[in-house]
DNA sequence: TGGCTTATGTAGATCGGTCTACGTTTTTAC
DNA sequence: GTAAAAACGTAGACCGATCTACATAAGCCA
C-alpha cells in the first residue's frame, strides 16, 4: 500500500530510451530539431512508464496551461453558463481551466486572484469584479486578463459584457408597449461603492434613457436594494407602500426577481395580472413554468467563450485591449402583461393584504 | 506599460535583507532556527519589496497549499453548498480552492483529476463522480482524496455522505403517513455503469426497504430515467400511463423533482392535490415558494466542511480510511399532501389531460 | 572534394522555492 | 572552567521541466 508509487520523470524517460533529457523535452513541446525517428522512440518510452508531464515543474520556465476563472458566487446560475462556454473554447486549445470562488469582500477577491497568480496561471478571467478599475488595471498590467460582465473599455485588460443600455431598453420597451407608466427599477447598492462600468449602473442608467425617451420623466424610480433574493423581497415592501405604486418593475437580475415574485406570491398579489414583473440574465430557474420570468437573454455561452478566445489572443501576444459588447435578447414569459385597468393596483388594497 | 514589472523573489528579500535565501525560506515557512532579529529584518525586506512566494516553486518540493475540488455539474445548485463548505473550512487552515468541472462523461473527469495531480494539489474531492469504485482507489493511492457524495468506505479514500437509506425512509414514511401506497420512485440511470456506493442505488434501496416494512411490497416502481429537468418530465408521461397510475413521487433528486413539478403544470395535473412530489437534495430553488417542494435536506454546508477536514488530516498523515454518514433531514413543504380520495387520481381523466 | 547550410542531438544554466548537512556561536550543566 | 547541548546561519543539492548555446553529422552545390 505504497502512498506514492513515485511518478516518472523526463529524466526516467530519457534514461529509458537512452537520450538526452532535452530531446524529451522537445518531443514533449513538438520543437524543431527532433527526427521521426526519435520521436518514436520516445513516445514509446513515455507511454511504456506511463509518462505524464508534471504541469508544475512546466509553468517554472514555460507556460502553465492553465486559465484561472474567478467568480464571486457560484450560486449564481447564470455564471455557471458562462464557464461552460469559457470551458469548452479553453479546452479545445489545450487549456484547463480552474475556478476559483470568494464571496466575501474585495480582501478575499484579491486574496484568490493573487493565488491565481502566484500558481502563475497563464492569464485570467474575472467575472463580475467588485473594486475600482484601478485595481483591474493593476491585475492585468501583471498578467493577461479579460473581465467578464463589465463595460470597458480599460487599459489593460479586455472586456466582454452584454449591452446593458440596450437590454434595459428592451425591457422598458416592452413594458411601455404593454401600457405600463409607472415601472420601477432595482439596482444593486453593496458594500463596495460602484464604479461607472458595473452591469449595475449602466443598467439603471439604460433603464433612465429609456424612461425619458418614453416621456416617462416623471415616472422614474430606481430603489436601491441588494441584488439577490432577499434584495427582491425587500424592494417589493417599498413599492408597495408607494402613494402611487408602480405596475411593473425591472428587477435587474433573475435572482432578484425570484426574491420579488417570492413576495408577491406570498401577499397573494397575481404576477402578471396586479403586477407584472422582469428580470435580467436568463438563470435556469427563470424558465421553469412554475416561475416563467420574462427576462433578457444575454447568452452565457457566446460571451463565456468570446472571453476565453480574447484571453488566449492575449497570452500569445496580442496588447491592444478589446472591449467587446453582445447584444442581449428579450424573453417574454409570463410575469408580464398588460396593465392593469384604472390606474392599476389599489395602493389601499395591496396594503391591507400586506398587513393581512 | 511594462507588462511584466518582474516580481521580486527569495533572492531578492535575501539580498535586501543581507541574508541567505535560506534564512528567508526559514522565515517563510516559519521553520526552527530563527532569531527574532533576523525574523523582522527579513519581514520588513518581505513587505519592503512587495514580496509574494511563488506557490508553484514552493510546490516543486514542499507543499502547495492548494486543494482540487472536482465536480460534475456546477449548474446543480446542491454543490455549490457543498463547495462553500469545503472553501470555508479549507480557508481557515490556510489551503487554497480551485474547481474544475468536467461534465462530457468519464474520459474528460479523468482529464480534469489528472490534471489536478499534475499541478501538484495536495488533495482532491470528489463531488459525485462517476466510474468504478476501483478508479477512486487507484487516485486515492496517488493523491489524499475525499469522495463525497457516494457512499463508502474505500481503502485508500475517505468518504463523505448523507445516509441515503435514511433519506429515502423519511420520504416513504412521510408519503405513507399521509395515505399513500402508489409511491413510485426515479432511479438515475446514465452512460456509465452504477456502483452500488452511488447515491443513486442507495436511495432506491432505501425505497425498495422502506416500501417492503410498510407492506407494500406490490407497489414498489422504480423508474429509470435522468436525474434533470428533462428526465423528471419523461417520468411524468410514464407515470401517467400506468393502469393504475401512482399517486405519489420519490424523485431522487431535486432537479428531477423540478422537471416533474414542471410536466405537471404543463398538464395542469394539480399538486399535491392530485398527486405528491417529493425532491431530494434542498437546492435553493427548492424553497422559492412558487415550487416549494417538500425534500430531503442533507446539510450541505457540514457535509463540505467535514470533507475538507477529513482531508486536511490526510494531507497531514492519517492512513487509515474514514467513512461518514450524514443524517438527513425532511422538509415537508406544500408539494406533499393527503393521498386523494377514493383510489387516486382517475388515469383516464389523467390521460385525457394529457392529450387535451 | 572542399565549403557551407541544414538537421539533429546534448550540456548545462535556469525558474523560485525547500530541505539536508554542516559550521559557528551562544547557553546550559556540572 | 570546560564539555555538551542548543540555537542560529549558510552552502548547495534538489524538485522537473524549459530553453539557449553549441557540437556533430548530413546534405548540397559548384
Amino acid at each position: 500500500m505504497n502512498k506514492h508509487p513515485k511518478r516518472a520523470t523526463i529524466s526516467d524517460v530519457a534514461e529509458h530510451a537512452g537520450v538526452s533529457r532535452a530531446a524529451v523535452s522537445k518531443v514533449l513541446r513538438g520543437a524543431y530539431g527532433v527526427s521521426d525517428v526519435m520521436k518514436a522512440r520516445v513516445e514509446a518510452s513515455m507511454d511504456a512508464l506511463g509518462y505524464r508531464p508534471s504541469a508544475l515543474a512546466r509553468g517554472m520556465r514555460g507556460r502553465s496551461f492553465t486559465l484561472g476563472v474567478f467568480v464571486v458566487d457560484l450560486s449564481n446560475t447564470f455564471v455557471t453558463v458562462l464557464i461552460e462556454g469559457i470551458r469548452a473554447e479553453a479546452g479545445s486549445r489545450g487549456y484547463q481551466v480552474f475556478i476559483g470562488e470568494a464571496n466575501m469582500g474585495l480582501a478575499q477577491q484579491k486574496q484568490m486572484i493573487e493565488a491565481m497568480i502566484d500558481r502563475k496561471m497563464d492569464g485570467l478571467v474575472l467575472i463580475a469584479p467588485f473594486g475600482p478599475d484601478e485595481e483591474l488595471e493593476k491585475i492585468g498590467r501583471i498578467t493577461p486578463t479579460v473581465v467578464l460582465g463589465r463595460h470597458g473599455p480599460g487599459q489593460d485588460y479586455d472586456t466582454v459584457a452584454s449591452d446593458d443600455l440596450a437590454g434595459s431598453a428592451l425591457i422598458v420597451d416592452h413594458l411601455v408597449s404593454l401600457g405600463h407608466r409607472r415601472i420601477s427599477h432595482l439596482k444593486h447598492v453593496g458594500k463596495e461603492k460602484n464604479e461607472a462600468t458595473m452591469p449595475q449602473v449602466v443598467r439603471a442608467d439604460g433603464y433612465i434613457q429609456a424612461m425619458v425617451r418614453h416621456g416617462l420623466d416623471a415616472e422614474v424610480d430606481v430603489i436601491e436594494t441588494k441584488w439577490n433574493h432577499q434584495g427582491g423581497a425587500d424592494a417589493v415592501d417599498l413599492m408597495l407602500d408607494r402613494d402611487a405604486p408602480p405596475t411593473a418593475v425591472h428587477t435587474g437580475t433573475d435572482m432578484a426577481g425570484f426574491g420579488v415574485l417570492s413576495r408577491f406570491h406570498e401577499l397573494s398579489v397575481p404576477v402578471p395580472e396586479a403586477f407584472s414583473v422582469v428580470g435580467y440574465d436568463n438563470a435556469l430557474a427563470a424558465s421553469l413554468p412554475q416561475i416563467s420570468l420574462t427576462t433578457v437573454d444575454q447568452s452565457g455561452f457566446e460571451m463565456g467563450s468570446l472571453a476565453s478566445r480574447l484571453l488566449v489572443e492575449r497570452i500569445e501576444g496580442r496588447v491592444e485591449p478589446v472591449s467587446t459588447l453582445v447584444k442581449p435578447t428579450l424573453m417574454v414569459r409570463t410575469t408580464t402583461g398588460p396593465v392593469p385597468v384604472g390606474s392599476g393596483v389599489k395602493p389601499e388594497l395591496l396594503r391591507n393584504v400586506a398587513q393581512g
